[in-house]
DNA sequence: TTGAAAGCGCTAACAA
DNA sequence: TTGTTAGCGCTTTCAA
């Protein structure tokens, strides 16, 4: 069925079925009728590549998912605790607003070349990434060819200084470095002063932010940070469980932790109580982005909530603004985190 | 970029850029390799849209996620655990086969109308649905259009009953049946004779099958079902939580449940706690799915796994070669439930 | 082995 | 208010 069957059977041109589809003002309220009824008998769609053929938009934004852990240590299904939350929240926002979602993930540094592919195939109107690596610039190269791009969890500083004036770039996310400022002064207040730090891989913005937080919320507070006490989990598993065993060891542990995520902190809690390191009494620990998984372990994880569902909202309605408007430019948004109080962080 | 424009540098005609883009084999090497240059040089993409409107597929399969948890219980969240798993692996196994992945979430009934749409628009060369209600024709005139649909977790007796000559369907999930006798089975077999059932809804197919399991073993085995034990969770977390709480407030346990689904018995485990109620000691419990949370409770939940990604492997294999070879008919597949045991069983 | 030309189903300028 | 017509960028016959 096509739109000029249904015109012949309206008794109208093609143009006119169109002007109906398309919702044209110029159409008066008995046409529009006959055709509708007879678009509705046949259950007639358009065909969407001949529209876009013709000029329109596509109603589609990708949704690109970087799940680069690192060559030699493929691990994405750790950080899937954290992904899903978002693909869930962008279809949903997406949907909604009448738009549909192209899901892609992206595992390895060759897959960014898949990025541009779907844009330049014209698959998709503009798109959504998230858990960018630093050395990404094939998104700005993308949205530098007009393509609107909207980035979450990345440097914003960093993206304006090196900006054209010919982006079309949106970036937004969380303020994790207040936010982990707030976590570690939680844990001074508590009393603690040896401190540790489990850091996320240093190439995320994340990873970096929750990082020089940490330090500077230590040295303001005048207090030393052992080297022994800052892990390397690199928001991988593997790589935490094998800080985390080597500090227990040590034998000398710190009276709590802040762990740039709650992945690690989880995966840290789980080998404590296996050498039967109590928490909170033993040590404290706090992670960050309140994932659903944090609330479910016991003891309760306290950690710092990223708003994930304002974020994706406002990527998705800036993201539409941008294709529907034809808008162009740079744009960024920041939405503060907040603790999370649970059962992991006791007074020491 | 064109195909035109790239034609006119290479020195050819657009038919031959054409051939080269579709690996046509009556292109000699040498043009080939002068096309090839161009296109790598201008970095050109063919555009999707008119590909497929000069008859070429899609290249996309869509991914319906039926999210229908009741219409005054709206609970999209609790079933996460489950379906993020299943968004994941199809999106990984249609990328690894050159298949982009477009995912809607159903909501509601009204929603299904969205999904022929997305058929009828030709966005997507075949669909996979998962999680589908009992009721979901639409589905299946879907596939009697011609186009072909992947069933996930459905009743392939039914549907074979109910077929008709010109569908493309394909019904694939697990042998839920089996797998939640040899669930009971277990319990029974460590001596338990007072075993409580947590149902899912039974207008899922799976809720059903461990519905019914649930019965008959207990039959075949001499063993009576105490109605109060029976408890309706039908999928949703609150619903789990109040037939829990009423059945603490009897104060009269079971000694073991055999839960339709981890969700439920990890809702109900908390409550436990709560109540001081140990498990496995004062009562064991079993769930379904082998969701990743499964393992990481404490203490860590015995359930049925399901072969996920084996599951989503074959769909979308045998929905690709559907749609390439334009296959038609009715096949089904399913694949055995393993039990996983864990630490929330105990000998009565 | 290649090119010319028709056509996929729609939209949008232009004309009436 | 409506229809005619020319594309949109590709694939694919057909002919050379």
């Amino acid at each position: 069925m096509k739109s000029e069957e249904i015109a012949k059977i309206a008794g109208v041109s093609r143009s006119t079925v169109s002007r109906v589809i398309n919702n044209y003002s110029n159409v008066p309220e008995d046409t529009k009728k006959k055709v509708l009824d007879v678009i509705t008998k046949y259950n007639y769609q358009p065909n969407t590549s001949a529209r876009v053929l013709a000029g329109k938009k596509n109603d589609t934004i990708g949704l690109f998912i970087v799940s680069i852990a690192d060559a030699f240590n493929p691990n994405r299904l750790y950080n899937n605790n954290y992904f899903t939350q978002f693909v869930d929240a962008v279809v949903e926002c997406a949907n909604a607003r009448g738009y549909y979602v192209l899901v892609n993930i992206v595992y390895c540094e060759n897959d960014y070349n898949k990025v541009s592919e779907v844009f330049l195939q014209k698959r998709i109107d503009g798109g959504i990434v998230i858990g960018t690596e630093r050395d990404a610039e094939v998104l700005i190269n993308v949205s530098k060819r007009g393509f609107p791009v909207a980035l979450i969890d990345y440097d914003a500083d960093e993206i304006k200084r090196n900006k054209s004036d010919n982006d079309n770039l949106i970036v937004i996310g969380s303020n994790d470095y207040d936010g982990a400022v707030s976590a570690v002064e939680h844990l001074i207040g508590l009393g603690h002063k040896d401190i540790g730090l489990l850091a996320g891989r240093l190439s995320t913005y994340s990873g970096r932010q929750r990082y020089n937080a940490f330090f500077d919320t230590m040295k303001k507070h005048g207090l030393n940070v052992n080297e022994e006490f800052v892990l390397h989990g690199d928001f991988i598993k593997s790589k935490t469980a094998d800080e985390v065993n080597k500090l227990i060891q040590r034998r000398k542990l710190p009276s709590a932790i802040f762990s740039s995520n709650d992945d690690m902190a989880i995966t840290a809690m789980d080998l404590f109580r296996e050498s039967n390191i109590k928490i909170p009494e033993d040590i404290s620990i706090i992670g960050f982005d309140n994932i659903p998984l944090s609330s479910l372990v016991k003891p309760a994880l306290s950690t710092v909530s990223t708003p994930v569902y304002d974020i994706v909202d406002r990527a998705v309605t800036e993201l539409i603004s941008y294709i529907k408007r034809n808008k162009k430019g740079f744009t960024s948004f920041s939405y503060d985190a907040k603790m999370v109080m649970r059962d992991t962080c006791l007074r020491k």
